[in-house]
DNA sequence: AGCATATGTGACTTGCAGGTCACGTGTCAA
DNA sequence: TTGACACGTGACCTGCAAGTCACATATGCT
């Protein structure tokens, strides 16, 4: 199917602009702003700024919640946990298992 | 600056593409491929694929090595796992402050 | 009600990345 | 040396994402 993109994929495309990144960054730093507090931060309008957190919601990586008139933004990690736990993962199985026989020789020795 | 991209942007936007994924996902598989063999698992012309594997080359997150008139690939997951320190980890930090835990425990042990 | 504030929508440029092709270079084998 | 094979380069087309703007809606305050 064309224009079939799968979750992961949105959550790689969200991560690869650099804007939503330090977005990322704002968010980790202090949860709970609005958007006209985070496009205070970036040299961009307003629309700039909407158009990447929604990019960014869509991914999962940020949820929101109104609040009035105003939109609250939160940090969702889940999504970066779940690529870490099957895709990084993958080339840390020899660290992994080298950590795991630590930890068995640590629990023998005791 | 213009055009100027530091390193962790190179990777992200390496990443951010499914075909490259993909690449990375048969690298992990067995390493040591030439371009004609990765080539043949894409739905691609050899041009599409050479131009994916130059930007992950140029990402770092593969490593070549020519044998007479065949250019071998090879993984390389040290940017993911810069990656993953310098990004991912923000959201584990417990995860990993107890595995500096178990290294100090086990270095104290020896 | 009237006004300022906070966010939302659609259309519109513009730059860049993905993909293909014609053509060129180096290497192995007979 | 001739031809087949493996890889490389530059130009080109095309679609999409980034960013902006005019305009619209919803909420709070007095």
């Amino acid at each position: 199917m064309l224009g079939c993109v799968d979750d992961d994929d949105r959550v790689f495309k969200a991560l690869a602009d650099s804007t939503r990144r330090f977005l990322l960054d704002l968010l980790f730093g202090r949860d709970g702003r609005t958007l006209t507090e985070l496009e205070s931060e970036l040299e961009m309008t307003r629309f700039g700024a909407m158009k990447h957190l929604r990019v960014l919601e869509a991914a999962g990586l940020v949820v929101t919640r109104r609040s009035g008139r105003e939109k609250l933004h939160f940090l969702n990690p889940v999504p970066i946990l779940l690529i870490h736990d099957r895709w990084i993962d993958k080339y840390k199985e020899r660290q992994v298992s080298a950590l795991a026989e630590l930890k068995t020789l640590l629990e023998e020795k005791t």
